[in-house]
DNA sequence: TGGGTATACATCTGATTCTTATGTATCTTC
DNA sequence: GAAGATACATAAGAATCAGATGTATACCCA
C-alpha cells in the first residue's frame, strides 16, 4: 500500500517533534531512514519535504542544532528546545484527536 | 480543539465519498453539516473546499448530480457512480492502513 | 580503480489543496 | 424588515509537499 501523498501533508511537522521527543537527537537523514524503517516502507518522507520542515521548525524557535563531522561529512543534529517539547506534546495531542474524530466519523476499526 | 487546518488536508475527498457511500445521496451543504455535527464542531469544512472538490470529483466521473427544487432553491443532490463506489472503498481502506501506521509511528493510543 | 550505492546536506519549480473573501439568492423567524 | 440560516459558486493567495537537481563523501566489491 503506497498512499496517496496528500494524505501525508500535514501529518511532517508532527513526526519530526515526535521523533525527537523519543530519541532526544537525531539528523535529518536518520529521521527519513527510521520512519522508512518502523513504517515497513509504508510512509517514505522525501528530503525537498524534511529539509525544508526542520530549517523552519529551527527558526520558530522548536529546535536546536549542533553540526557534527564524521570523518569529512557535515552531520546536523538536532534537538528540542524547552519550547519544542512542549509544542510536540501540544501537536501529538491534536493529532491524536484529530485521528479519533476520523476514526469515529468514519467508522473505522481499530487495527 | 481546533485542528490546525493542515491537518485536515487530503482527508476531504475520502470524507465526502465516505458520507456519499453510508448515505446515498447528499447535496453539498448537508455533507457540511452532517460533519460538523456528527465531529461537535471539531471538523468544519469550508464551502470554498467542499465545492471545488465535489466538481473535481463529479468530473472525474465519481459522483452524478441530480438537481431538485425547494421552493425556487436549488439543491444538488450527489450520489456515488459505480466507479465512485469502488473508490471510495480503495480510498477509506487508504486512509484506514495510513491512520494505523501513523498509531504506530506515533505510538498513539486508542480512544 | 572504477562504478554503484549509500550517506548527508541543500534548494527550487511546480502541483495541489485549502482558507478567506466575495458574490448571489431564497427562506425562516422574530 | 432584519438577521440568520440555507444553498449554490468562484477567485486570489498561502501553505505544503513531490520530484528534480545539485554537491560531496564513504563504502563495497569486482
Amino acid at each position: 500500500m503506497i498512499y496517496s501523498t496528500e494524505l501525508i501533508k500535514g501529518t511532517l511537522k508532527t513526526i519530526v517533534l515526535k521523533m525527537l521527543s523519543d530519541n532526544k537527537k537525531m539528523y535529518g537523514y536518520e529521521i527519513t531512514q527510521h520512519v522508512k524503517e518502523v513504517t515497513k516502507d509504508k510512509i517514505l518522507i522525501s528530503e525537498g519535504a524534511l529539509y525544508p520542515t526542520l530549517h523552519a521548525l529551527e527558526s520558530e524557535g522548536l529546535l536546536k542544532t549542533e553540526t557534527e563531522y564524521i570523518g569529512k561529512r557535515v552531520r546536523k543534529y538536532y534537538t528540542l528546545s524547552p519550547t519544542g517539547k512542549s509544542k510536540a506534546k501540544e501537536k501529538m495531542n491534536e493529532l491524536t484527536d484529530f485521528i479519533n474524530t476520523l476514526t469515529f466519523l468514519l467508522d473505522i476499526k481499530h487495527a
